[in-house]
DNA sequence: GGCTTCACG
DNA sequence: ACGTACGTGAAGCCG
């Protein structure tokens, strides 16, 4: 036996709970928190790793953390209690540590502390590794003694020896006790000496050495210092004495008794009990997957459908790394290297020439496409596949779990970084089960796929786009950076303006940002009454305090400038690549509706309602010759709508272009169009909006700040006037209840479980979402089928023309000159004639220099 | 990681 | 008795 390894117990539950705090937060299926615990292990398992210990002990305060305080009794007794959670956790991992077999110690009367100052000392003979997150345990370094501090997280750690820390503090470890003597420490309650800091502590040390010769020499020094040290004469010895570490206690065992070779297999029992499956130690080997993983130099399989999957890094949709590529056949699965590849004519000729089935097509084409590989003749997207039948599954690990494939390691698992560990082997290991699971499920994603007769979707609309998307996202859109920095530079003056106004106005400093912060100020320091909301400071409620106080105006002003700031200066600023563009992520298997979603950065969500918002569309332009056009549907939800619930009037409003708004406040207000206020409009617009959301009264009332009455009132005068609205609606709700999802036009599903849940709020969420599915995901479908048939026309007339971004019910192009009239035709033609509804479609076209003026 | 807030359709 | 319009993504805060 030669190596000794001391934990400080509490440190490093301490640690282990805040670590985990926000990142791994997790209890049992019964609620009982197990993050602390959690971490606290993959710390041990680390510092085991590293430190290769003989022997480990594991020291406990018996109690509060006050005994060498007791004797100065103003210092007890102050530390903040602990958070219910973690206290919760400490008897667990006394359990962890029975099961695994390590030995823990703790007495009353005596801090951990003193228990491994008093082992490490005791056993000079022993290399001794202290593992600790407290820097007061730094003092009992010597010739063989080190500490392993816990820096960041749960394994960044450093090991610090004797001469480390003079590199590092300029002192001898001993001396520790006089700097805070000196210093004071402030989180363990030691007053040192007032006014006295790190950096005159360690000059005075340096030549004096201890507190007690600084006092002998105390009349060498001079002026504000010596009165100081004088002043706290007192209270720096007392203070060296709290921060000295007992070390001479006389301890029931023997480092022989601490002996360690490994966790007892009954540690697997406590890890089952807690729900923590992915430390459980393999006893034996268990191959996860029946078929092997072989790795080839040359791609062996010729068949026609291979299941193909690019083995990517999964940090950065575009930009990723490639390991290799993995296919299955009846008795193997293989994995041969990008390296190996890229010299390899059998895997060129694979996707030339074979149709692909694959996970996630789009991402593969990019993988393919920045490696210089062909692009696949054919590709079939299980992905997409498997969503059109599970659209609830929110990402690749639920849909996994719907399909009945386990993997190794979920995929949010395999993206996140993990240090020292091999990326590229954890990724292989995790695909090779996943290929395996999908060569055993195609056939049944297919077979559903035709079940929930969503196969002419998927072949018509979701395969087609694929290649459409992996284009606009590969061609990107051109953004001006200085016009950015200009407009950053102008919003970050303005912000700071703005916040100390707020502070001013609030009489403090505090932080606008934090939604609690700003309650407080103002709930509780400025007494405005909240609008009713509990505590909200949204936009919503601060607009209805607007004229109490002058700060409502400066606030609103300020989150629109952060919001400006933050999310689309700096956020947008992020995703410029090399070439001067950003090229977003167009998701195709995210939303319930059938909708697109757009990220990294998100392209649908850049302001235009606000006009300093607006100001950020002057960075997205045009090169020079060239210009951006946009057409846009006009109320294709309201269309969708009259056409699905084929609805006479506001059909005839759409055929006779009339406006749809003007007419539907004729109706509810019956009154003859001439008579239509501007009031009334506004009233029916939003009725008509909110009827495709499934709006209740009292949605109404509020949205329109009326009373409950007149809002009942509007709503039974617009269900009379659109019955077949009012019935539509109805019928939705019924189908919903009966079959548990509704779908669009386009067979799209979306499941709503909701509808029949035991909780009312649950139950009428479903209904709306019953109501408005159909009509967001039928209008969805609809410009998905547009994308494909403009770009069908674009080809056809092969221009040079590139469609760049979607927006819901607008597309994007980037247009030579000499195409703009052309392009302007075909894009409109392709737009309304994509499927003949009830109603006639109606796009708007307009185009500049920069996506400010094409609006 | 979950909540709050806010940008879009 | 309860809370109230659908669908997204991003940023900042929190102990």
């Amino acid at each position: 036996m030669n190596k000794l390894m001391i934990l400080d117990g509490n440190s490093m539950l301490f640690r282990a709970y805040y670590a985990t705090l926000y990142t791994h937060r997790m209890s049992t299926s019964e609620g009982l928190p197990t993050s602390a615990v959690y971490g606290f292990v993959l710390m041990l398992n680390k510092a085991i790793e590293v430190v290769k210990p003989d022997a480990i002990l594991v020291a406990w305060d018996a109690d509060k953390k006050t005994f060498r305080h007791e004797k100065y009794d103003a210092y007890k007794g102050t530390r903040k209690p602990l958070d219910e959670d973690l206290k919760l956790q400490f008897p667990i991992i006394r359990e962890f540590l029975d099961a695994a077999g390590i030995m823990r110690y703790e007495i009353s009367g005596y801090e951990a502390d003193d228990i491994i100052g008093s082992m490490a000392k005791s056993n000079p003979t022993l290399q001794t590794t202290i593992l600790s997150s407290d820097r007061d345990l730094l003092q009992l370094i010597d010739s063989t003694t080190h500490a392993l501090m816990m820096k960041k997280g749960i394994t960044d750690m450093e090991l610090m020896n004797e001469e480390t820390f003079k590199e590092k503090y300029g002192l001898e470890p001993i001396q520790m006790i006089d700097l805070k003597g000196l210093m004071g420490d402030a989180s363990d309650n030691i007053p040192g000496v007032a006014g006295i800091g790190e950096k005159t502590g360690v000059k005075l040390l340096a030549q004096y050495h201890t507190v007690e010769g600084v006092y002998e020499n105390i009349d060498a020094i001079k002026g504000k210092l010596k009165e100081k040290l004088v002043a706290g004469k007192e209270s720096a010895l007392m203070s060296k004495d709290l921060a000295t570490i007992y070390t001479k206690m006389d301890l029931p065992f023997t480092a022989q008794d601490c002996a360690f070779t490994g966790y007892k297999d009954s540690v697997n029992d406590f890890f089952l009990k807690y729900e923590m499956k992915s430390l459980m130690i393999q006893t034996e080997k268990e191959e996860s997957h029946e078929r092997e993983c072989k790795k080839v130099s040359t791609w062996p399989i010729q068949e026609e459908n291979p299941i193909l999957l690019c083995v990517c890094d999964t940090k950065s949709y575009l930009e990723q790394t490639l390991y290799g590529f993995m296919g299955i056949d009846q008795d193997n699965i293989y994995f041969e290297s990008v390296e190996d590849a890229l010299e390899d004519k059998n895997i060129k000729k694979v996707l030339k020439e074979s149709c692909i089935y694959t996970w996630d097509a789009k991402e593969m084409m990019h993988a393919l496409d920045s490696y210089g590989f062909p692009l696949p003749k054919k590709v079939e997207d299980m992905h997409i596949a498997s969503f059109l039948t599970h659209s609830n599954a929110k990402d690749t690990d639920a849909l996994l779990s719907a399909l009945e494939i386990s993997v190794c390691e979920t995929f949010h698992e395999l993206s996140k970084k993990k240090k020292d560990e091999d990326d590229k082997e954890r990724a292989i290991k995790v695909y090779a089960d996943f290929i395996e699971g999908l060569s055993l499920k195609r056939e049944d994603i297919y077979k559903q796929l035709e079940q929930e007769e969503c196969t002419d979707l998927y072949n018509n609309i979701e395969m087609p786009l694929v290649p459409i998307l992996f284009e606009m996202e590969r061609e990107g859109i051109h953004i001006d950076e200085d016009i950015l920095d200009q407009i950053g530079n102008q919003v970050k003056d303005k912000i700071e303006e703005i916040a100390n106004k707020i502070y001013q106005q609030a009489g403090m400093v505090f932080n606008i940002n934090s939604p609690k912060q700003l309650g407080n100020v103002l709930f509780d320091e400025l007494n405005l009454t909240g609008g009713g909301k509990k505590r909200s400071t949204s936009a919503e409620v601060l607009e209805k305090l607007k004229g109490t106080h002058p700060i409502i105006d400066l606030l609103l002003e300020y989150r629109k400038y952060a919001k400006i700031s933050s999310t689309y200066i700096d956020g947008l600023k992020k995703h410029i690549q090399k070439d001067q563009k950003i090229h977003t992520c167009f998701n195709q298997t995210m939303t319930q509706t059938g909708r697109l979603s757009s990220s990294e950065p998100n392209l649908q969500n850049i302001s235009v309602r606000d006009e300093e918002g607006k100001e950020i569309r002057k960075a997205f332009t045009a090169p020079e010759g060239y210009y951006l056009v946009s057409a846009d549907y006009s109320q294709i939800e309201l269309r969708m709508l009259a056409h699905m619930a084929q609805e006479s009037h506001m059909m005839e409003a759409f055929k006779e272009g009339v406006d749809v708004h003007t007419k539907t406040a004729t109706l509810i207000f019956n009154v003859d169009k001439e008579a239509v206020d501007e009031r009334m409009r506004r009233i029916a617009k939003t009725v008509n909006f909110g009827i495709v959301y499934g709006q209740t009264e009292h949605g109404l009332s509020q949205q329109l700040k009326i009373t409950r009455k007149e809002a009942t009132e509007f709503m039974n005068s617009y269900f009379e006037n659109y019955p077949n609205i009012s019935e539509y609606m109805d019928s939705l709700v019924e189908y919903c209840k009966e079959n548990g999802y509704v779908k669009t036009i386009f067979n799209r599903r979306r499941m709503i479980p909701e509808i029949n849940d035991k909780n009312f709020m649950t139950r009428e969420f479903g209904k709306r979402a019953a109501m408005n599915a159909p009509i967001q995901g039928s209008a969805a479908d609809l410009i998905k089928i547009a994308m494909i048939k403009v770009k069908e026309a674009m080809e056809k007339a092969q221009v040079e023309s590139k469609m760049l971004l979607q927006i819901h019910d607008e597309l994007i192009f980037l247009v030579p000159e000499k195409e703009l009239e052309q392009m302007i035709s075909l894009v409109k033609e392709a737009m309304e004639h994509a499927v003949e509804l009830s109603v006639p479609l109606s796009t708007s076209v307009a185009y500049g220099k920069r996506w400010y003026e094409a609006k």
